[in-house]
DNA sequence: TAGAAGTTTCAGTAATTATTGAAATTTAAA
DNA sequence: TTTAAATTTCAATAATTACTGAAACTTCTA
């Protein structure tokens, strides 16, 4: 496995970012070799591509299962096993946003429902407690919106972020279809 | 500055959680406590209420501020800087989401578009060209949908967050109105 | 069931990142 | 200006995180 120079310049980007997307340098450049190859890859080719041991392919390879970016695909007649970057680019990103939203919402919301349901014990608790409201109700509703997000058809999704900020236009327009009363609490919308 | 343990519980998550979203412990620390802080804190109290050194805090407050997270808070006959969170909660969300697509898009997508002029030199390169050209799409999807929600109005991005998958019939409603001939059946064409 | 091929684990170590604290710098009242 | 109060900087060091490689384990075939 010899990286072309095209190849290397990705990989190695991808493993820089890694640490930002919520995994290590050598996982960053593992997923993003298997990303970019056709053939499905064995661990000592990574290994070997990556000049990295091979214990820590290993424990790269486990990681990334655990994102459910990679699967396993067998070789009749072959003991080894060789991995291949699961499903579309769609997928993957859906992957990653579903596993950050896990890692990086969900212990907040707990805790802060936890905090919630304590009787403040002064006058800074009081307020504290408000603020905690209002961030939990904001992770809530991302959280949400998220997931929903994600269990939108692929198409729809499309469409949606294709309208950009014209989405606010047809929000109003379902609004003025339905006459609603309960009209927005504060200004009407201009975007 | 002593904390209560409700606060001290809040902080110290925020804390832990902190590497996750993009800076590190102390700093996470930090700004949960002026968060949840109705007065503004100089930089001695939050060093005191985090046993955290001077210099840790001065250098925390200074990425607080390249966030846009935090802002000074001048009293007049007292040398000292006091500081405060800055804006609604909605507003320091939308802070931290676009200092982390700039962090973590931005150069991914300014990679890819250099390998997208070069000339591939093999089949594995036009194959890796492909994939790139998808991650760069998606990527530039992401980042203009995301900038363009922030720029909308509250109100309106509160009714969208609100429709949750919702959003998705009020789509095909505007689809069924705009009832075009050349609707694209297969993939769903740019407007 | 033996043993070769392959994978995983994890203690030790390397690399990276965060923190301290003392010196240098800045600030503002007198 | 001067000077004391406050802040910032940064070299040294502590804490954390990642990686290696050899041993333990697993799996498949004969």
């Amino acid at each position: 496995m010899q990286m072309t120079p095209m190849i290397e310049s990705f990989v190695m980007h991808f493993g820089e970012m890694g640490s930002r997307w919520g995994f290590n340098r050598t996982v960053g450049q593992m997923y993003a070799l298997l990303v970019i190859s056709e053939t499905p890859l064995s661990a000592n080719q990574i290994a070997e591509a990556l000049s990295v041991s091979r214990g820590n392919v290993s424990m790269g390879l486990k990681e990334l299962q655990s994102w459910q970016l990679i699967k396993q695909h067998h070789v009749p007649g072959d003991r080894k096993e060789y991995y291949q970057s699961a499903g579309t680019i769609w997928e993957m990103a859906n992957r990653v946003f579903e596993e950050r939203r896990k890692r990086e919402m969900d212990p907040t919301l707990t805790l802060l429902r936890g905090i919630m349901l304590e009787t403040p014990e002064n006058k800074e608790e009081i307020y504290a407690q408000q603020r905690l409201q209002e961030i939990h109700d904001l992770l809530e509703t991302i959280s949400k919106w998220t997931s929903e997000l994600q269990q939108m058809n692929p198409d729809t999704l499309g469409t949606l972020m294709k309208l950009g900020s014209g989405v606010g236009k047809v929000i109003d327009m379902k609004n003025k279809l339905m006459k609603t009363n309960k009209t927005p609490e504060r200004k009407p919308d201009n975007e």
